[in-house]
DNA sequence: CCATACATGGCATCTAGTGTCATCATACGG
DNA sequence: CCGTATGATGACACTAGATGCCATGTATGG
């Protein structure tokens, strides 16, 4: 890290760092692979972390799994600054760099669309566990990617936890609900007549009491339902 | 493509390609820049296409554009089977290629995401545009997977608009609210009080009523406010 | 003390990718 | 019609990541 730091990652080469490393290139290459793996090597054991992690939770709350191990690759970022924050500047000059990382949040993305879809791969569940690991990832991102603009300021847990929140709500709502058989539905703040199926989606202050929340969507609904 | 079918994508070199198609090696790497680039040349195309028709959209209904882009990005997909098909198992057998992929797709997520936030990259407005976009490729690739898998089908549009409207249906409801100042909010079919704004999401039989949809609102919504 | 398994290092080699220069075709001005 | 400038192409050399192969330690077990 101290090497790309200091000449770039490009102009490192792994001559340099097996001299660095006190070690032959060819050992090098036995113990990381490749160049790129060698600045994402803890990555791959937390992902195997994850996953573990995945497959011994209990299924009665699948999202709520999900945001626990997106809160576990959260808080392993923040650990260990000193190799994340770098790397993150790194990540950000070089494109192969940037594109492997992409690649890794990938596969964190396909793990969960894995756990939330139960294995199915085709229909509206899957869709929606897939929706929602993208989501869920995004949400992660968004949150890590400001805290290492800044690492000097404090953990934002409560923006990372409400950011979590917001994004399994509708969702995770929807893939609690039990699978509909064919024909999909959608609709924002109003119902689809022609479907099986419809949403509903009301934003409100939370100040609001419940009979004025029953009033707007009553008027929402239009006339037809009362 | 053909080389790459035949003899796999590692075990071609440049060196077969150039003789393949005629030219030098050093030609071959100054029109397509890498080995990769080969493959996903047209990509980069459409790519920069679909940033014009962003630019050039208006922007009264970010949402509705997004997804026509990723109509845009679906069509081309689907309208040249010959390329996109057996590309398709080339990305899937080989690792590298597969990264290369996703790399394409953020590009699209991120431009869907810069589209939707308008420019922000922190709050509320930009979490929920990085979460919608992350949403709509998630249901753009979910359903291009399933048609790759079986080409010979015909072209699921029916599916692919089910899948947009699904996904852009809460979070873009969410995306048209007025910004709120500070302090996020979530919640899934009820509310959470300390939170300046909350989100209510129901999900009913289209053929329900109205009013039976208000009652069972107002039943979940518990007795304080009902 | 010996034998086997494993990690390490040195070496050769392959291949993607880049810089450099010569060559050739084309277009343009006199 | 000719000389010239420009751009595409090709040949060559070189760098560096990555892999295969083999020799040399080094520890473990009988």
């Amino acid at each position: 890290m101290r090497l790309f730091s200091e000449a770039g990652y490009e102009a490192t080469t792994m001559d340099d760092i097996a001299a660095a490393a006190g070690m032959s290139r060819r050992s090098l290459f036995r113990r990381f692979g490749s160049k790129e793996d060698i600045l994402f090597a803890e990555h791959d054991d937390l992902f195997e972390t994850v996953e573990r992690f995945l497959e011994a939770a209990p299924d009665d709350d699948p999202v709520a799994t999900v945001r626990s191990a997106a809160r576990m690759v959260f808080q392993e970022y923040v650990r260990s600054p000193e190799i994340t924050v770098p790397r993150f500047r790194l990540v950000r000059a070089v494109p192969r760099l940037r594109d492997r990382e992409i690649a890794m949040t990938a596969r964190y993305q396909a793990a969960f669309s894995r756990f939330l879809g139960r294995g199915e791969t085709a229909g509206r569940r899957a869709l929606t566990g897939e929706a929602l690991a993208a989501s869920v990832i995004a949400a992660h991102n968004h949150v890590l990617r400001s805290w290492l603009h800044a690492p000097q300021e404090p953990v934002p847990w409560r923006r990372f936890d409400e950011a979590m929140a917001f994004v399994t709500g509708s969702l995770g709502a929807l893939l609690r609900e039990p699978p509909v058989p064919e024909g999909d539905a959608g609709g924002a703040g109003g119902r689809d007549a022609a479907a099986q199926e419809s949403v509903l989606v009301a934003v409100y202050p939370a100040a609001a009491s419940g009979a004025d929340v029953l009033s707007r969507i009553r008027s929402a609904l239009g006339p037809e339902g009362g």
